[in-house]
DNA sequence: TTGCCGCCTTGATCAAGATCAAATGAAAGG
DNA sequence: CCTTTCATTTGATCTTGATCAAGGCGGCAA
């Protein structure tokens, strides 16, 4: 796998672009340099497998750009994808090195990876990286509770709301808004991969965006660009609280 | 609430019986002592409700005895469970101070508490217990991905027998079995609690565990108490990779 | 004893979403 | 321009689990 990983130029952890929000983020400048040491850059094409369940990984990694998903499959076909992994989100675990997932490029992505042995031992020599990576746990198994309530409670429609609203949410930080307040964003996800974030087949995806269309709740240009005219509106269709509830 | 617990007579660290499983496995005699300084424990009777989503929490705790939930619920009602929390486990984290679950005793329960503050400082300053944490943390999320396949992509009668397949791998490490290699083990769970963990109504969970009665993968004593004749034929109903699958 | 209450089981019916099956539309290649 | 391919949409029908509705079965207090 991974035959057409072009050799990047290394590239300079003070340029990169999630230096801040990364397992690094906290290094300073002499962990830094510790980590440039065992460092290197891999790319994948979009559709292409980073790992399989059951490999033996010897690395872990950072998303520099683009996105991945985590995924689980049973013997019969039946996928779910348990994670998805944007920019500056982690891969691997210290001390495993069987992959429990499979890793999956959607998009065109770039990983930073470390080699396995000196980053447990960097873990195990400085507090920062540790101290960082698990607050990213932290808040990634939040964010796997929440989708617990989404895959055992919600219906259908409610599901394609909350994963729209997650997108857009995302988005929001940096990105355009059209006139009037709308906001526009690029799915990044085919239809099927949606179905298995979200424990629905494609079919009830498809039609689920189109009952939100119809309903005025987006609009949709191209199949993958969608425009969300009234996000509280689509916020209603969640079934989360939405009482601005201050719930940190 | 916790009206009716009753100040226990402290406990040495020494003696706890989750000693060597908990956020403070880690810890040398000084930093023990340390936790003990900042420790104080309280008990909850069955059904008590130990901190509502959205209460400020002031303390973070280890689950001494009993079982505990974690859970979320929807502003009409439905309810998913998120999290068990079974003896050593723990509850809260580091740097929030408002609870976003719903945590209930199930079971007559005990819990260690320490004081917020000074389990943050001794974070900060010693790495044991960060970790430690960190290492129980990765744990959850692999189980609550687990739970994602479940909820997602798993028929009732595979939801079902999962759960109980869980619950007697748990209680096999120290447990009664009957002649034969038979398991047996109570359910800590209402058939309410049940259906909120996998996301079924109590109907669904009551049919389906008749049906394995009737088919012969389980027996019942006593509504509580399961017996497995033969734990494989169970595991081959939760859909999961049986054939001996070394995935660590 | 009796009656109540929690918890559980069972039955009848309903509906949300899955499944099976085509059709559409856009991009890619010859 | 034509064909192929792949993602998506839409329709018809089926199935699983939800919902609505009784009862059953201890345990416990009066």
């Amino acid at each position: 796998m991974a035959l057409h990983s072009p050799k990047l130029s290394p590239q300079d952890c003070g340029d990169c672009p999630i230096r801040h929000r990364a397992v690094c983020s906290r290094c300073e400048a002499d962990e830094l340099a510790r980590l440039e040491g065992m460092k290197y850059y891999r790319s994948f094409q979009a559709g292409q497998t980073v790992v399989w369940s059951g490999d033996r990984m010897d690395f872990v990694a950072s998303v520099v750009t683009g996105i991945a998903t985590l995924s689980q499959t049973m013997e019969d076909g039946r996928r779910q994808m348990v994670g998805l992994l944007l920019p500056s989100d982690f891969v691997g675990r210290p001390g495993r090195t069987v992959a429990p997932y499979d890793v999956t490029a959607t998009t065109d992505l770039v990983m930073c990876c470390f080699r396995r042995k000196p980053f447990e031992d960097m873990m195990a020599t400085t507090p920062h990286v540790a101290q960082r990576l698990l607050e990213m746990t932290l808040d990634e198994l939040d964010a796997a509770r929440e989708w617990l309530l989404l895959l055992g409670r919600k219906t259908a429609r409610e599901k394609i709301a909350s994963l729209l609203t997650m997108i857009a949410r995302r988005d929001a930080g940096l990105k355009k808004r059209s006139a009037g307040g709308a906001i526009s964003f690029d799915l990044p996800l085919t239809r099927e991969a949606m179905a298995d974030y979200l424990g629905l087949t494609l079919e009830t995806v498809s039609r689920q965006i189109s009952a939100l269309k119809r309903d005025g709740l987006i609009e949709l240009r191209d199949k993958r660009r969608i425009v969300v005219p009234d996000f509280d509106l689509l916020s209603d269709e969640t079934g989360d609280d939405t009482d601005g509830g201050l719930v940190a």
